[in-house]
DNA sequence: AACCAGTGTTAACGAGTGTTAACCGATTAC
DNA sequence: GTAATCGGTTAACACTCGTTAACACTGGTT
């Protein structure tokens, strides 16, 4: 397990801020909040983040600003700003381009996570987080864990090494033989029956994104499609 | 793009719904307005539309009665709910997962916006998948399934095999042997009549465009044409 | 020691899948 | 024309898998 994304949070309203810092914290992101522009860019120069989400009006310096300074030394990191509803798309417009993008007040947190995710690249996601996605879920293996939006589900031992294998093979027949031996040690019939408990138990823990199954294939054994 | 998406509108509030067909429409939707849940039950099956906007609190049938109709037929089109102040996320909960979400009334246009062009990106790029074309049906070979409009059908691990090496020798005769030996391993007589009888199954799925067939030559194999 | 929650195994029943058999019509060979 | 063969279809069957619940085991707590 490696260090966790850093996200820089610029906003300067409290009560919102905390509550985004909380729920990306929940995804396993580090979160550096600062309520006003100037406060964020020397935290920016201090622990480079990989990451900004920009309210745009703010005082001291507005997103804005910050975005075209933090821009003279970073020309790729992505940015994400927040926009009051009154403010056009227009004014936005000029800073939607090269890994930049915005999000109008109020918005959920799903919206925000989704940019992020995109913004980020899923690449990143993998090598910082050691995790795994699944659909829309985050599966972290070390953890036991499977995240949905907002929403942890606890798996158990068995059930995270069952899972695990099932990823690494992805849309592939995953061999009963193979995960029995492996997990199991042995390939019996009484194993082979608790497999299946198992599977079905990953179904119901799985089964809020409808696009992920895991599909039998009589006699082979199973694959995870998603 | 062509066609303009279609949006289904169930709201029992007529001037409310009219603003919102409204607005929508400037938007380049197009927009199936209902009063009622009945109605718009009928409009959804001879329609097909791409999203649902739905009033919870309707006469006849209420949103939350009409989604769980619908989402027998359709698995993954997004649905938004409108809820009143008054009730609580907790009513809503049970429908915030798989292409749900929901706003709270009086809401503004541009939240319903965001939310439509949020919902409506992640469905699309859900059906960019490796899919393969047989007339009418979307045959997706991983996950074993034909789609035909909104309908599904599963297929077993032996069916899709058949109709993936089918459809990859398209208008070619595919010989007899050649299958038996890369689905079954081996060409010996019941292997051979088991396969008659998934060319039957097979058939019988696909029977709904009559313009596809699975052609038998005699001796040699079959074709599929369409 | 008694209790408890969490985890994994075993049992039991039902549903799904693939094979085999049986019957029939169509085509081909003689 | 008749027999032989091939393929179409249906149903019976055996086997695998899905699911639920009861059970046993573990480690931690009081």
């Amino acid at each position: 397990m490696s260090q966790p994304i850093k996200i820089l949070l610029a906003e300067d309203e409290l009560a919102l801020g905390q509550i985004v810092k909380e729920s990306l914290e929940t995804r396993n992101f580090e979160v550096l909040f600062c309520e006003n522009g100037e406060k964020a860019f020397k935290v920016y120069l201090k622990e480079k983040p990989e990451l900004l989400v920009l309210d745009v009006m703010m005082p001291k310096k507005d997103g804005f600003a910050l975005a075209q300074e933090i821009r003279k030394q970073d020309k790729c990191i992505p940015i994400i700003f927040l926009t009051a509803k009154s403010q056009t798309k227009d004014v936005v417009e000029g800073f939607e381009h090269g890994g930049n993008d915005y999000l109008k007040k109020p918005f959920s947190m799903e919206e925000l996570i989704v940019r992020i995710h995109a913004l980020l690249g899923r690449n990143m996601l993998k090598k910082a987080q050691n995790t795994i996605e699944i659909g829309e879920y985050i599966f972290d293996y070390t953890k036991q864990k499977l995240l949905l939006n907002q929403e942890e589900t606890k798996l158990t031992h068995r059930e995270a090494e069952l899972l695990f294998h099932l990823s690494e093979t992805r849309n592939e027949v995953l061999d009963r033989s193979l995960i029995l031996k492996r997990i199991w040690g042995d390939d019996d019939f009484f194993n082979a029956r608790s497999m299946d408990v198992f599977i079905t138990k990953l179904r119901k823990k799985l089964k809020q994104d409808q696009n992920i199954q895991i599909v039998n294939v009589r006699g082979y054994g199973y694959k995870l499609i998603c």
